[in-house]
RNA sequence: GGAGGGGUACUCAAGCGGUCAACGAGGGCAGACUGUAAAUCUGCUGGCUAUGCCUACGUAGGUUCGAAUCCUACCCCCUCCA
């Protein structure tokens, strides 16, 4: 096992919060395999990069020689994580549940070894739970403190109803971490509150409490909001290899190193390195493809890392029109087609008044060359490769 | 129960009988400049194969030549008093 100073610096790397603040140096001076637990929704597993800023600190834990406990919360699931809103979710059924937690294996043993990881379910100890246990669960715990939770106490101020089986979702994530004897655990921080009530809860039930260590909600492309789906900021991590690296390149560059903090697995005296290359005067460009490399490289494969560089460099550097596009052929009327209605129809544009626009600035070209006319029409039998701003490309045959 | 304020496009926010597809800001998109970075400048930002037509200002009606703007009812939010 690497040497505890060693250690402690890489894995308070990125880190938001440690509680309590020395205890995770204090963990390490065991010289033990620690158990690592972070636990996961069980709906629908559509992973981000986001989302890997805490399987990659699993993954240092593994590294490191620890025991990494993924938990699915499946239990938990049917209460729904209180947000006040959707106070009870439809439970799921146990398909798909299965099916979730495949998908999920799927996505993180691109990140955490698959031999070294144990995955659980909530529900292999809560759901043997009788009435009488969840009453003397609940007996560990008390409205007081529960109330401290932001947003319960918000609510109950305000006036807003909170159910009673609202408080079972901390205490039962607490009891996860009784029923593992967690060491640590790592959730966002979002989840400080759920976290710190297993600490309590284990030393109710006579346990060392788990060290809780919170990770930073990542900013998603445009570096101001968090990364998510709905807000449309993410690079998810089944994105093909050729927009994953377009993504990462149209970071900016603060956010780069942001990004090397919390998604490469380069270590803290490599970033050092790089960051004096470019103080030195290294284009920051090419350290981010250094960074794209990585994280294409980490979900799709050496080969298609590559790929992506030279594609990226041949459509961007060089002005190449890209390998592969969307190809499609359209139905002519009258052995023509406008303009607009054919960038709408092949999908470059959401509306014929787009289409307008676009071409108005500029932003049109046919076969490269820039498109003047919105009236022009487009005969049948042609074959061209029509594009919309520096991105959108396809390949229409128009019959 | 009483008094008052408000619901406008992705968001905030003007407009208070015609010139309103709706000021302005943010966001987004595009163009220029670049390193698909930042910053900056410029333009655009309802739909329709389109010098016109259609749909939109909480919902449904009404007044009017004409309504986001006036009237009626309804729904929903907020503030103050009890």
């Amino acid at each position: 096992m690497t040497h505890t100073s060693q250690q402690l610096s890489e894995l308070m790397r990125g880190t938001d919060e440690v509680l309590p603040a020395n205890g995770l140096e204090a963990k390490l001076k065991l010289q033990r395999p620690l158990v690592v637990k972070a636990g996961f929704d069980p709906t629908a597993p559509d992973l981000h990069l986001g989302h890997t800023v805490l399987i990659n600190k699993m993954r240092q834990f593994q590294e490191f020689g620890h025991e990494v406990v993924f938990l699915i919360g499946d239990f938990t699931g049917m209460i729904g994580d209180p947000s006040g809103k959707n106070t009870t979710r439809p439970s799921l059924s146990p398909d798909e549940i299965k099916a979730n937690a495949e998908t999920y294996e799927s996505q993180i043993f691109k990140i955490l070894d698959n031999k070294k990881t144990r995955i659980v379910f909530n529900s292999s100890w809560m759901g043997d739970m009788d009435a009488a246990g969840l009453v003397r669960l609940a007996s560990h715990y008390t409205v007081a403190r529960m109330l401290e939770r932001d947003d319960f106490s918000k609510r109950y101020k305000g006036g807003q109803p909170i159910s009673v089986h609202e408080f079972l979702y901390p205490i039962v994530q607490g009891y996860d971490s009784v029923a593992l004897k967690a060491d640590i655990e790592l959730g966002g921080t979002d989840q400080k509150f759920n976290l710190l009530v297993g600490r309590q809860l284990q030393q109710d039930y006579e346990q060392e409490p788990q060290v809780v260590i919170t990770m930073p909600l990542l900013e998603g492309l445009d570096g101001i909001q968090k990364m998510s789906k709905s807000v449309g900021n993410y690079i998810g991590i089944t994105d093909a290899p050729g927009d994953m690296f377009g993504k990462i390149m149209s970071i900016s560059d603060v956010l780069m190193w942001r990004y090397f903090e919390l998604l490469s697995f380069r270590t803290l005296d490599d970033l050092a390195d790089l960051r004096q290359h470019v103080d030195d005067g290294m284009n920051p460009r090419d350290a981010k493809f250094e960074l794209g490399l990585e994280i294409v490289e980490r979900f799709h494969g050496a080969a298609a890392a590559t790929a992506a560089r030279d594609e990226f460099v041949a459509r961007f550097q060089h002005g190449a029109m890209p390998d592969d596009m969307p190809e499609l052929s359209l139905q002519s009327m009258d052995g023509q087609l406008g303009i607009a209605y054919l960038l709408k129809e092949a999908g470059l544009v959401a509306s014929t008044g787009e289409a307008f626009r676009m071409i108005k600035q500029g932003a049109v070209r046919i076969d490269g060359v820039r498109v003047e006319d919105r009236s022009i029409l487009i005969d049948a039998g042609s074959t061209n490769v029509y594009q919309v701003g520096k991105r959108k490309f396809s390949r229409v045959s128009l019959t």
